[in-house]
DNA sequence: GCAAGGTC
């Protein structure tokens, strides 16, 4: 039997069904599914059974024996052997079973580095029950009918080195993310579910959003002026021009200006152009992620989406960095799909051009085409928002084969007493693909027909106050980018690694805002341990892979270098140990911060109570006794948003994987609360109050013995002791003292 | 309980 393996189970059902000269018998080997077929009959017979894997198999780790963080001190990773454990038992088995049963195998994974060592991975294990089988590599851009014959004819061999450069990757990430992720968590006393990360991607990108944050800290705003005039034609046209001084850096000077300012305007010039607007290039996951958040989607939104488009068949695949469409795919008959549907009258525009010249980005790869629509739904078929991100992939891919747009474009330049002011204005000629694509686009900014010397009227004009702004936070969007452009993460985990440190609680909001924890972080990193917060690291890494994949060197090599230089950054780690627990922990202890203490003036903490609770409490404790309540589990963030009544930071909940949710000011949620309480109780029957200390629900006979040792004697008494002082001499928890206070009648605002 | 990379 002909072993055929690719690297997830689509592609294997739509080889197995192109290959097939009937359609494939579908299997299920321990629960995975199998497709066959045969070829030929009698001698020449030939079976062949197709499976797909689910990425990666295997992966690496520490033994057992390195797990516990207290136990094993973080610099023991650096040299810890790694062991290579099954991710996918399932697959693994169902390989052990095809592999015994083959007489050959072809590795049909992605053509890119992972899917090389995916195939390796694979052949691995079926090595390990039949050593000596046969085995060759396939290498496909596209699974189409052409592209995929082309490739089965023409076999080649593994890549061994491309898979080393791949495992590289793997041992280093594990290595320097592990411990570093170790040190870091154990200095700042951040264990169990408050981990701190560190990573070679996650750690460079939180760096860019901790940068931005500390350049707009450090941003003056410089004052200018700007000055407006509106303007009025003969014929009643009214239009507004800016002074051809966009800013006025000095004050008296922009005043002297406005005040010549008459009644009179003149044209002086007027310039007429052309702009043209090429179309768009056809989407990888950078530029979809992209468009799908200018139309409102975030990045992980995004692809969560897409995801579900292309396992129902909708659209290709969507983790691609191809911007190129390759030749072994049909455009012309995937346009065709089109010809009847909601896109009839776009496709059938494009069917009666001449010829079809697709746009090329700048990215042409060989792992998957570039995004495109693979088949025809309505939109019944799918919900609200899968259809949007459908229609965004059709229009989109029917824009790339679309004409340009052009634009008439006018430079208007006017005189009020002799100061120059000026506009511009655009007008669209010729819609061209914005016709098949009409997102984000520019309005038309239309002037009245005017001729140099045509008088004007100045029916308005304004002075405007302004300053400069700090450099705006990152969007989601613009931050796929930028590590796209500095080659942080993959097409399939950029969008993964800015959820990570939305998790972990390094950053909050959107655009995109670093905790406080994030700068003691990062600035601890980049005392000791620089390399690992920079973009330089990944770019050295793919340098060496690439020498690796050249065969230019051996990983054992580029890996011996990688944990020298690791050993390093632990001995400058162990030498300013007492400075970066110090630092890290100052640095943790501002994001506890909640705001002033409006009893005693002093700092209103996160603390923890002796059973774990949390709650918000004074410094001054215990000579000030103000608190409040604060949610039991999840994440707490506190948030540069302050509260007009109470001038405390608004806080927001992070429960791991719901959606975060604004709790605003936590003093205005206490009273909040305690209206609801008060309406709660006020439905309830009255009790009868209790006569006597030992009339309490819930206090015996030792307890009121307590409480009169105490000095408790009377309901009165109760009422009016503190709570907290009176838990500690009788120990009994503050809360069910309370709950006795309450049941006096004391109002929950008393306490 | 640690990374980043596949895939779902």
């Amino acid at each position: 039997m002909h072993l055929i393996v690719t690297e997830k189970n689509i592609a294997a059902r739509r080889i197995a069904a192109i290959l097939a000269p009937k359609s494939p018998k579908k299997e299920r080997v321990s629960g995975v599914d199998v497709y066959r077929y045969e070829i030929g009959s009698g001698e020449n017979r030939q079976e062949t059974a197709v499976v797909g894997l689910s990425g990666h198999i295997v992966g690496i780790d520490f033994p057992k024996e390195y797990n516990n963080w207290q136990k094993v001190d973080a610099r023991a990773l650096v040299d810890a052997e790694i062991t290579t454990t099954p991710i996918n038992r399932k697959i693994v088995t169902a390989l052990k079973s095809l592999g015994k049963e083959a007489d050959r195998v072809t590795i049909g994974t992605d053509y890119d580095r992972e899917g090389e060592l995916i195939g390796v991975e694979a052949l691995n294990i079926i090595q390990k029950v039949n050593p000596d089988i046969p085995f060759d590599r396939v290498r496909y851009s596209a699974i189409t009918p052409k592209a995929i014959e082309v490739a089965f004819a023409n076999p080649t061999n593994v890549d061994f080195n491309l898979a080393d450069a791949g495992h590289s990757r793997q041992v280093i990430d594990l290595v320097w993310g592990a411990a570093l992720t170790r040190y870091i968590s154990l200095s700042a006393g951040r264990l169990g579910k408050m981990f701190l990360s560190v990573g070679r991607v996650q750690s460079p990108t939180l760096s860019l959003i901790v940068d931005r944050e500390k350049e707009r800290n450090l941003f003056v705003p410089t004052p200018y002026w700007e000055i407006h005039a509106e303007l009025e034609t003969a014929s009643k046209e009214i239009f507004s021009a800016q002074h051809s001084t966009r800013r006025f850096l000095d004050k008296e000077v922009a005043a002297k200006v406005f005040k010549k300012l008459g009644k009179k305007a003149e044209v002086k010039e007027i310039e007429k152009g052309t702009k043209i607007d090429q179309p768009p290039t056809p989407f990888n996951t950078t530029g979809f992620i992209n468009a799908a958040n200018s139309i409102g989607l975030s990045p992980s939104n995004a692809m969560r989406l897409a995801e579900s488009l292309y396992t129902n068949g909708y659209i290709s695949y969507p983790r691609t960095d191809n911007t190129v469409y390759p030749e072994t795919l049909e455009l012309k008959a995937q346009i065709e799909i089109f010809k009847e549907g909601y896109f009839k009258e776009y496709a059938n525009a494009l069917l009666e051009k001449a010829e079809l010249v697709p746009t090329r980005g700048k990215k042409e790869t060989t792992d998957h085409p570039p995004i495109y629509p693979a088949s025809l739904a309505k939109k019944t078929d799918m919900k609200e928002e899968e259809w949007k991100v459908y229609e965004l992939v059709v229009r989109r891919f029917f824009a790339t084969f679309a004409e340009p747009s052009t634009w008439e474009t006018m430079r208007l330049r006017l005189d009020i007493d002799e100061e120059e002011f000026r506009a511009n204005g655009a007008r669209l000629l010729e819609q061209g693909w914005r016709w098949y694509y009409p997102y984000n686009a520019p309005e038309d900014r239309l002037f009245p027909e005017l001729r140099a010397g045509d008088p004007l009227k100045v029916i308005k004009k304004e002075m405007l106050d302004k300053e400069t702004q700090p450099p705006g936070r990152y969007g989601q969007g613009r931050l796929i980018n930028i590590m796209e452009e500095l080659g942080l993460g993959t097409k399939a985990t950029r969008h993964e690694i800015i959820s990570k440190l939305y998790s972990r609680a390094y950053i909050h909001g959107n655009p995109v805002q670093p905790t406080n924890t994030s700068f003691a972080v990062m600035d601890t990193l980049e005392k000791y341990s620089p390399t690992i917060t920079k973009p330089d690291m990944t770019k050295l890494l793919e340098e060496n892979m690439d020498k690796i994949a050249e065969g230019n060197i051996h990983e054992d090599f580029v890996l011996e270098e990688s944990r020298e230089m690791l050993t390093q950054v632990f001995s400058e780690l162990d030498k300013n140990k007492d400075n970066i627990i110090e630092s890290l922990q100052a640095g943790l202890r501002e994001d506890k911060i909640i705001g002033t203490c409006s009893i005693c003036g002093n700092d209103l903490l996160i603390r923890r109570s002796k059973r774990g609770s949390r709650f918000i409490g004074c410094s001054n404790y215990p000579n000030c006794t103000f608190s409040l309540p604060l949610p039991k589990s999840g994440q707490i963030i506190v948030t540069d948003k302050s509260c007009e009544a109470h001038g405390l930071h608004h806080i927001r909940i992070i429960n791991q994987g719901k959606r975060a949710w604004d709790l605003g000011c936590p003093h205005c949620n206490f009273i909040e609360w305690q209206k609801t309480q008060k309406e709660e109780q006020a439905k309830q029957p009255k009790k009868e109050r209790p006569k006597s200390i030992k009339d309490i629900e819930g206090v015996g006979k030792a307890t009121a013995g307590k409480l009169e040792d105490a000095g408790i004697k009377s309901i009165e008494a109760l009422m009016k002791a503190d709570a907290i002082e009176l838990a500690k001499t009788i120990k009994v928890t503050v809360k069910k003292i309370k709950n006795w206070q309450i049941s006096c009648g004391s109002t929950v605002e008393d306490l």
